[in-house]
DNA sequence: GATGAATGAGAATTCATTCAT
DNA sequence: CATGAATGAATTCTCATTCAT
């Protein structure tokens, strides 16, 4: 299926503002500079998208659609040893690295105390859900108080550290004056004693 | 010592900025609504702070003292059995609430990955050094492998959990639909499992 | 004879413009939004005029036209006694209620004191003219300053009091709360009485 | 009392945007053109209004203030033979040439089928209470039926005539290639015998 | 210290119009 | 005839900042 002229200047649109809006924050981006940026006539733009908001809750959906295309690839592939655990994890930083920019969009929107459409959480629910063996109706079968502490657990201890090493590996090794494969490295076994100790919802 | 009337002006803008700027981010919070919000003319903002990144500049700087306040507080209080630590770790959460709207802040700025000053990483360096047993001393004495594994595990799956904690808690809360206290207890008890279980770093 | 789907489509631009050109003004109306409210797409409509001003322009023709047809059919049924002259104000406020819009539209373009081009003028003209027993031929024989007078009375106290009633009817009734049909009745009598009493002009 | 420089700034705004809106329309004067005219920086036009409409909003309640101060002084001096009145109608003449860019303003808005607060009614309301004997407290004697009869003729046949005088008095020489006094005298002339007629209202 | 007023630069958004298909 | 896409110019409005008092 080839994209209509229209449907590629779009997405050109989507992929400067999501370069831009993780690089200077969607508030500290400018239309004309994605007008710029990407070869684009503002009044373009304005045709293609309702407002700069748009841009963002487009985005936002992205990044939905994305993680629902990945939960339902990984899906199958379940089982349940460490090993194949931390190959999980290795996959999901691959996602979510490829997906940074978006990624990093929405966290800086979600920090901000005034948004309501939350996808960080969104997204974190998704994930932890497909994490789980047997998917979301293997987590019905809980008790609400374990579905609970499932997730709080896999949130805080699980999602948030891997979407914080995928959004500050770079600054973290800037700062810190250390090798990306190294931090990789480290970061992969700490997560695994951590995370992924046997002991671990036990 | 009574503060002037010019230190409480101050003051004042710091605060207001401070909660403005975590509620809508930085770029997305106007000097005329901390005017507005804080009864202070705009011009007398422009009297005590050169211009809006000087407000910035004060707030980040400020949580860096903060951070080295407390840890020259909690610093002397050391000893390693997990009960102590689970203090502490209450406390640093305590801390990192009461300081939640500068958190926020800097941890938004942070993800902007245009940014050099990098105020998250600092303070948590700071943090993290002080955890470790005889400080930045008791670090000094590990080999540059160690310290980097130390920080690594720490940074990731410690001190970001507790400020994913801090600055999401009411959002998680909002969104799953959960109470505030079980939360909580459910946070430090997989908190506990993970970061702190006995085999950690060993 | 059938329209073509062209003068179909021209006709429906025309339509829409009129009504939304007053009830938004010339200025406050978008091609955009004639375009939608038309079904008819933006492009197309400049396929069928040169641009927003020949619609304006081509709308006040229109309205000088129908003037035109108007006259030239309540011509022949003269006679000047009050009651087919009541008649006959009765054929002209239906006929300018019906094309109320361009009423509104020219009107509106006239008070524009930067204006030259005056629609309004020009059918008040054809109007008063045809109004006067014999028509032009017999206003013609009247001396200059008997047809200035002539005019300058039927403009101001007979044409525009009956453009107000046409235009500000339903504005009219709103605001004083009263119902149309008292309203019409009580302005033809007062019409009558002020406009066409027996003294006038004489 | 002295003007501040802010009160000043604001006069200059609504007197040049008053003959702006007037020459061009609302829609059809930019800020940027009021800016220029009155030698004002655009900003400070936003910082003395909220928006566009804010200040046709301003100018429209001017141009009610302004009647009634005109109906407060002018009610004292009542009398009611027509002498009399046509003196009264040639003040009011006067005072509405003299606000004759508000009343065109207010009527090219009032036009707009899209348009609530109606601020051409209510002008003419205030001016036609006043013209009654003893004024509202009289009008108020009259019986519902009565006051309607009054209003309605008053407006189209009293009131609308006296505003297109006004507003058109220029457009209708320069159409009919006649002269401004000749205009005036025998618009009076006319407005006298109908409007004024002895039968009126009896 | 504090403030009302002012401003240049720029941001978001709109508009009339064009063009390739 | 008709349309999706595109655009330059303009328009409305905002923002950080300054200055005279």
């Amino acid at each position: 299926m080839p994209k209509t002229g229209g449907e590629i200047t779009r997405e050109k649109i989507l992929r400067v503002s999501e370069k831009l809006f993780s690089e200077k924050g969607f508030d500290g981006t400018g239309i004309e500079e994605i007008a710029k940026k990407s070869g684009i006539n503002k009044a373009t733009i304005y045709y293609h998208f309702k407002n700069k908001n748009e841009i963002i809750a487009t985005l936002s959906q992205n990044i939905i659609d994305e993680v629902d295309k990945y939960v339902e690839l990984s899906a199958s592939d379940a089982g349940n040893n460490n090993d194949t655990i931390i190959n999980e994890i290795k996959e999901e930083i691959n996602f979510l690295k490829y997906k940074k920019d978006l990624l990093s969009l929405i966290v800086m929107e979600s920090l901000k105390s005034r948004n309501s459409g939350d996808f960080l959480l969104k997204c974190a629910e998704k994930v932890i859900i497909n994490e789980y063996e047997g998917g979301i109706a293997g987590i019905n079968k809980l008790s609400k108080t374990e579905k609970q502490k499932y997730f709080i657990h896999e949130f805080f201890t699980g999602f948030m550290p891997i979407v914080a090493f995928v959004l500050f590996r770079k600054k973290y090794c800037d700062y810190l004056g250390c090798d990306d494969k190294a931090l990789l490295k480290n970061f992969l076994e700490s997560f695994g004693k951590t995370h992924l100790s046997p002991g671990k919802m036990s």
